[in-house]
RNA sequence: CGGGGAGUAGCUCAGCCUGGUAGAGCACCACGUUCGGGACGUGGGGGCCGGAGGUUCGAAUCCUCUCUCCCCGACCA
């Protein structure tokens, strides 16, 4: 994408209402623009993001064994009068009346609706288990939308929903979504330590919250500091074999990491050594919960068991605020002068700095070494404005994409480009061509 | 929902107290000079001063109502 044809409105100055260096960085950089309280526009660059961390969830949930569908934002209000939420959930679901005065709801969660399928189309117990999710904008009317997009009212959540025969079916699902949400938070560059938690209004009995620890985040947690050395990439889940499944949850739950409403402070100070006490604020960027028959009963989601008697289907939910890991990541990675894209999510891999637009040496490097990239599968920012180079730079650091290539009149007279990483841990002067080579080896690395 | 604050140019804000017909910096457009880290000069465009009502010869400014947004708290799959 060459960034003079490219829509993106950055700003010099930051926008009052944005407290918080996510929320700032992103209307900064042109990724967002607010519509209203909690909701807001995507622009193509905070949209690339978006999509990036949505196709790593995605891939993780199809790798853990889930299938993927879509429902309707918009669901009828009779679904939750069977489950008897309509009334629970209160005013933060928005609610709708249509032109023939039926009442319907803009989707906070999709238990119910998701549940009512399943018990219209399922009969056997031959036909369990299914893991099904879907990633689809969800709207929940908070009192008060803070935060940029880490707390919105409108926000884009990946949720799947397991339905199993018995309990311990139930657990190997519940187990295959923590390993699979593990995976997806370490390849976006997170430290996402799983937490117990409460259950809150959803209810069940097991339940885990992933959390991003940052001094900005909304959940106060303590936990064991050892979680932060455990490599979530380190080995390649079997997701067929149970025991291997739940020996890395076993790994991932055996120290001390709960949210506020489970802590206990002697249990803490007993199980976890005064150094290596986390005590906290946190952002919470998934949950996984077991709550069995709560919805199945009410809604009669029952298969007819091996013996030929009907049974309430096991159920679990599992969520991924997808819209959230935006400003997460971006809480987790930047600096004073902005975004620091872990390589898995960045917009672009490479910003292509022209710093003398119009001159035919630099030009025609720059066109080079734009055409092998792309060829070469990158996706390249080619920042060719005829403009003062600082501008140039100054929007680099804020947009903050992994690898910078910089082409100048000066370095060509000896065939040197500048190469460097976003994040400080390269910065060498070579060859054109080395340094296309250097990106392309990069890029073709783990991801 | 309780407490606090703010709405004036795309952004940040001044002007309001003490009423007299709209300002600055940045951004934008044109031309020129520049160009190795957020340039300089000259010229230019851009405003229902959040909305409604009232007071007044006259309202961005005073009064009333209202809408929106932000911050703290409570709340939060």
């Amino acid at each position: 994408m060459r960034l003079s044809q490219f829509y993106l409105p950055t700003l010099k100055e930051t926008p009052k209402e944005a407290e918080i260096a996510s929320h700032r960085l992103m209307l900064r950089a042109g990724m967002i623009r607010q519509s209203s309280a909690g909701i807001y526009t995507w622009l193509p660059l905070g949209h690339r993001v978006l999509r990036r961390i949505e196709q790593i969830v995605r891939e993780e949930q199809d790798r853990a064994g889930a299938q993927e569908m879509l429902m309707p934002t918009i669901q009828p209000a009779d679904v939750w009068r069977k489950s008897g939420r309509y009334d629970d959930y209160g005013p933060e679901m928005l609610r709708i009346i249509d032109r023939h005065e039926r009442e319907l709801l803009y989707g906070p969660t999709n238990e119910e609706l998701l549940t009512e399928v399943f018990a219209a189309t399922v009969r056997s117990y031959r036909d369990l288990p299914k893991m099904l999710y879907h990633i689809q904008w969800k709207f929940r009317d908070e009192v008060r939308p803070r935060f940029g997009v880490m707390r919105g009212r409108e926000f884009l959540m990946k949720d799947c929903y397991s339905f199993d025969l018995d309990y311990e079916g139930a657990v190997r699902s519940y187990n295959k979504m923590f390993v699979s949400y593990l995976r997806a938070f370490a390849r976006m560059g997170l430290k996402a330590i799983p937490m117990e938690a409460a259950t809150g209004p959803i209810g069940g009995d097991l339940s885990h919250e992933f959390i991003v620890l940052a001094p900005t985040g909304e959940s106060e947690v303590f936990c064991d500091s050892e979680f932060l050395s455990f490599d979530a990439l380190a080995q390649e889940p079997d997701y067929d074999d149970d025991a291997a499944i739940s020996a890395i949850r076993d790994r991932f739950t055996s120290l001390y990491a709960r949210t506020d409403e489970k802590h206990v402070g002697e249990e803490f100070e007993q199980q976890v050594p005064e150094a290596r006490r986390y005590q906290g604020r946190g952002i919470e960027v998934g949950q996984v919960f077991y709550f069995g028959t709560k919805y199945s009963k009410p809604m009669g989601a029952e298969v007819v068991g091996p013996d030929g008697k009907s049974i309430a289907v096991e159920m679990g939910s599992y969520g991924i605020g997808v819209s959230r890991l935006v400003g997460a990541i971006i809480e987790a990675s930047h600096d004073d002068g902005g975004i620091i894209w872990p390589d898995a999510v960045a917009p672009f891999d490479v910003a292509l700095i022209n710093l003398r637009a119009g001159d035919d040496a630099c030009d025609d490097a720059c066109v080079r070494a734009y055409g092998k990239l792309r060829a070469a599968g990158l996706d390249v920012l080619y920042d060719d404005r005829d403009d003062r180079p600082g501008v140039k730079f100054a929007d680099a650091d804020l947009i903050g994409l992994p690898w910078r290539l910089i082409i100048g009149p000066r370095g060509l007279k000896e065939d040197k480009v500048e190469l460097k990483r976003r994040d400080g841990t390269v910065a060498v002067e070579v060859s054109l061509e080395a340094a296309i080579d250097r990106l392309i080896t990069a890029a073709g690395g783990p991801d």
